[in-house]
RNA sequence: GGAGGGGUUCCCGAGCGGUCAAAGGGAUCAGACUGUAAAUCUGACGGCUCUGCCUUCGAAGGUUCGAAUCCUUCCCCCUCCA
């Protein structure tokens, strides 16, 4: 394939590529390029923002390159403080361990297992001594640290940043060192971690790594950037109504976004969907097949239409959901408060919750709106419950 | 090491002896309206065996009829000086 049909396809809804002539020069020697990926085990689910990213390396994947997977072991004990505005709590080896194990298998519904390396930094940096350590915190200075927006802005409005945060920008990009890399993939809030590998590559006597940003996907509230942490993300594992819904359920604008980063759609195809849509097309349309090309991606094609079918059937005719957990609750002979019900049952976080929920008339028992908040319950069932719109349980009262 | 400022409910932030489960905003949740959208409006927003009771204002003690508010010690954060 020609340097420029390669170049097009790798920054494709890329943010920034730095620096372009070195990739050309790079990718014009015709071997594999090692491209390294890091990251963070402390999250064992990942979601579709990961993905923006992963589809990248997919592609190059596809283009002959060599993908290093490189999952954080050692930098997660001490906790990437990228957008942070605390520290974090370190994390145990074997917390480490089975939160890397998740990772691979679900990266792998989208990465080539025979041709994705998996390398975990504990291998090399273990092996570094305090001296050696020293030597690495040596080559940068306090100012350089701060010029990291995040580490800025914490220091400007005098929130704490510990010593040992400062170490983990130079830890990954030792990793890069390590791993001989010739190209780095991240999101652009890893700007700055990603160019410190390209200085100490070179303080090693290396050619640095080109850097590849991708844009972060904003989360579900339109705001932050998607992360567990903040629970505003969509999970690759969730089940395709949870997707479907989720995705459904992001505003108009935010939807343009979604679709730019994670539709697979080609961009001629996307500005048609814009035109349509500025030409009267009710831009729920739009969303439902994006939708369903997302959750055809992690399920399948079947899975999609069911998805739709029973989104349609809960929001417009108002249906319960075909499978809604189940739960058998123990009355031990005596009628049950309703409320106690709802509680044991998951559906609110606390009997408090309950009971106001039921005053504000957000519960439904059977389909039915109930409001006295004295209502018991005796055995049997099952009963459907159904707090606000979406939260259902089938309780089996014994 | 010295001087000063500060730690309040998920977050920001007011309160500075009783009327404080603690103003206001954000986030969140429910209802109305809808396209499970956004915006808007309404309500809720520590827990419980819920017209009452219990636990919360960095931690532990103390003063007081009564403390988030006063005192003591400790822990932590920030600023300036060394």
């Amino acid at each position: 394939m020609e340097i420029k049909e390669q170049l097009d396809i790798i920054k494709r809804g890329s943010d920034q590529l730095l620096v372009e002539e070195e990739l050309v020069k790079k990718l014009k020697s015709g071997r594999p390029l090692r491209v390294k990926a890091g990251f963070d085990p402390t999250a064992p689910d990942l979601h579709v923002g990961h993905t923006v990213l992963i589809n990248k390396l997919r592609q190059l994947q596809d283009l002959g390159h060599h993908i290093l997977f490189l999952i954080g072991d050692f930098t997660g004990m001490i906790g990437d403080p990228t957008g942070k505005n605390a520290t974090r709590p370190p994390l145990s080896r074997e917390q480490i361990a089975q939160n890397a194990e998740t990772y691979t298998t679900q990266v792998f519904k989208i990465l080539d297992p025979k041709k994705t390396e998996v390398c975990f930094n504990s291998t090399w940096m273990d092996k570094l001594s305090a001296a050696d350590m020293i030597k690495l915190a040596a080559t940068h200075t306090v100012a350089r640290m701060l010029e990291r927006d995040d580490f800025g802005k914490r220091y400007k409005s005098n929130q704490p940043i510990a010593i040992h945060e400062f170490l983990y920008p130079l830890v990954q990009g030792y990793d890069s060192v390590a791993m001989r890399a010739d190209m780095e993939l991240g999101g652009t809030d890893q700007k700055f971690n990603l160019l410190m590998g390209r200085e100490l590559q070179k303080h090693w006597g290396q050619p640095p790594q080109c850097v590849l940003t991708m844009p972060l996907l904003e989360g579900l509230d339109g705001v932050n950037k998607m992360s567990k942490s903040l629970g505003n993300y969509i999970g690759i594992t969730e089940s395709s109504e949870q997707i479907f819904g989720k995705l459904m359920s992001i505003s108009d604008k935010l939807m343009w976004r979604y679709i730019e980063l994670l539709s697979f759609e080609s961009l001629a195809g996307i500005e048609k969907w814009k035109k349509d849509v500025e030409a009267g097309r009710n831009p729920r349309d739009v969303k439902v097949n994006f939708a369903r090309e997302v959750v055809a991606r992690f399920h399948d094609r079947a899975a999609a239409d069911k998805a739709l079918a029973d989104f349609e059937a809960r929001f417009k005719q108002g249906e319960v959901p075909d499978n809604i957990p189940e739960v058998t609750l123990p009355t031990g002979g005596e009628p049950i408060l309703f409320y106690q019900v709802l509680k044991q049952a998951g559906l609110t976080a606390s009997t408090s919750e309950a009971i106001r929920l039921i005053e504000q008339g957000g519960v439904k028992l059977n389909g039915e709106k109930i409001s006295d908040k004295a209502l018991k319950l005796a055995a049997g069932g099952p009963f459907v419950l159904q707090v606000g719109k979406r939260k259902f349980a089938k309780v089996l009262l014994t």
